[in-house]
RNA sequence: GCAGCUGUAGCUCAGAUGGUUAGAGCGCUUGGUUGUGGACCAAGAGGUCGGUGGUUCGAUCCCACCCAGCUGUACCA
């Protein structure tokens, strides 16, 4: 017989299984995200995984990716693709359903989304996002609320004041910098954008390089700059180096330039009386890559450093962003439709908190009944239902091995008990309680096999009455 | 996409400057106890040495190409 070819376990690159106590984190932090969304006034939206490729992709006006880094196939009417965020169906949501939505339109969404591109550390190519956003308004209040909401978002998530910043900007300011430099090419200023954008990662060196001629990084890659000249550069840097935003003014007096200053301190007006002004700071170098946003930026950002895979502490940066788009939706209607929202990157938000020891979540685990003799499964039952009554996540072992691999099996699942009811506990009502926690420690200080196999000092018989609350004990 | 580095067991890695049966630790399975996990002891399973071609009497080792991974960079809706 010729060996036959095995199946290979694993999954395509860039995705990822999740499992245990990340999952019961990630549940809960959706939790307190989706009540807080409510609490300002978001109501609830699911819309398919997939949309018609043309009404997600095509659409959007960056030109540099038209229709690649999306999941797609032709179904036999259209091209269809998975969604690669929670913006572009929103756009198609308000525009097909116009008539029948109040104005302005707020809604929240939490889902997946998927691109296909190259995975990196972190990134992966299916993850949860979380959107609010505000349509049908171009009031700098809705924007000054989204900052709001953001600080507030994680400030219930469990991270303190000084663990997080807003960053605010506006999109605006570079516009007009870029207009008074006579700088009229769409592609030279997206390329100065991003330039700018990638202040936190290159340093103002390296932006400036990025502006000018070009840079070259570590491996000795080259990438091309904008071509600006000197006095460009050195204008944009210096908007860049600004450090308070009462310094502005003095930089420029171009129309859309002071357009976004009075905006920007509308917002500060607004968010002053809030509990988060001093969470909400100004920040030159906030434009976000993205070519669509008009007017607001902002970008939440994380404080404290957390371990990369290497067990390294590394800055983490931006947990989640957003910013005023007019003119998304009129792709749709041909009008403009002034829209304002955020975005929670929700996978690398829980990567943080979860190694913030102290929002660690306690998942308990069932506490196992081991089953000593099949005929005595009523028994057993009795006791499960006496647990399960109480709210005590609690099974009995479902499989066929011996006592000694049940009790393995319940060590592997970190339960913190198991149960044994053997014909000694059976003649005399009591139960053995097993606190398989207390024993983990306890084998640290183990030397010998001796010790080990008379060891039960973790163990306790109890009358099948007191069962419930000598388990509570030890939950 | 571009650049640099790296591919040996499920994981982390060793190894011979080309020579019979390729190693360790961890993990996994089983036993040491037919009523006891975690320490300990023993045994076992697990590898086309990333792939293809070339050089050679002989390649996991040398060469070429390819593929994959990592890192940086670009892109990031």
């Amino acid at each position: 017989m010729s060996k036959q070819k095995k199946l290979k376990p694993e999954l395509a690159s860039g995705f990822k299984d999740r499992k245990g106590n990340e999952l019961i984190l990630k549940d809960r932090l959706i939790e307190i995200i989706k009540r807080n969304f409510q609490l300002y006034g978001f109501e609830p939206l699911e819309t398919p995984g997939f949309e018609i490729s043309e009404n997600i992709g095509k659409f959007l006006p960056d030109a540099d990716r038209p229709m690649a880094g999306v999941f797609g196939f032709k179904d036999q009417k259209d091209w269809i693709s998975l969604r690669y965020d929670l913006t572009a169906p929103l756009a198609r949501y308000v525009s097909e359903n116009f008539d029948s939505l109040s104005k302005p339109f707020k809604r929240y969404q939490v889902g997946s989304v998927w691109r296909n591109e190259k995975p990196g550390p972190g990134r992966y190519r299916e993850f949860t996002q979380i959107d609010a956003d505000i349509v049908g308004t171009n009031n700098v209040s809705a924007d000054a609320d989204m900052c709001v909401l953001l600080a507030d978002t994680l400030n219930k998530c469990g991270l303190d004041k000084n663990e997080y910043l807003i960053k605010v900007s506006n999109r605006k300011l570079i516009q007009g910098l870029l207009e008074e430099l006579k700088i009229t090419k769409d592609s030279k200023k997206l390329t100065i954008i991003r330039a700018v954008d990638k202040l936190d990662r290159v340093d103002i060196a390296g932006v400036n390089a990025l502006l000018g001629k070009g840079r070259k990084d570590k491996s000795g890659d080259f990438t091309k700059g904008a071509g600006l000249t000197e006095n460009q550069s050195e204008e944009i840097i210096s908007f860049l180096k600004i450090d308070s935003f009462s310094k502005l003014g003095n930089l420029s007096s171009n129309t859309t330039f002071k357009e976004g200053i009075s905006e920007l301190s509308e917002i500060f007006e607004l968010t002053k009386v809030s509990q988060f002004s001093d969470r909400i700071k100004f920040s030159p170098a906030v434009v976000r890559g993205i070519e669509y946003y008009t007017g607001a930026i902002f970008e939440a950002n994380l404080l404290f450093k957390v371990k990369n895979k290497k067990g390294e502490k590394v800055e983490f940066g931006s947990v989640g962003g957003g910013g005023r788009y007019d003119d998304l939706i009129a792709r749709f209607t041909q009008s403009k439709y002034p829209a304002t929202g955020v975005s929670i990157g929700l996978d690398r938000l829980l990567y943080a908190i979860d190694q913030k020891t102290i929002e660690k979540v306690k998942y308990n685990n069932p506490v196992v009944i081991c089953v000593f003799d099949k005929k005595q499964m009523p028994q057993y039952n009795k006791i499960l239902t006496l647990l399960r009554s109480s709210n005590i996540n609690s099974e009995i072992y479902c499989g066929d091995g011996s006592l000694k691999s049940q009790i393995k099996y319940a060590d592997k699942r970190n339960a913190p008990a198991v149960i044994l009811c053997g014909d000694n506990e059976l003649k005399s009502g009591t139960v053995t309680i097993k606190n398989l926690k207390l024993g983990r420690e306890a084998s640290e200080n183990v030397k010998t096999r001796e010790d080990w196999t008379s060891n039960k000092t973790a163990q306790i018989t109890a009358q099948i009455e007191d069962l419930v609350n000598e388990i509570k004990k030890l939950l």
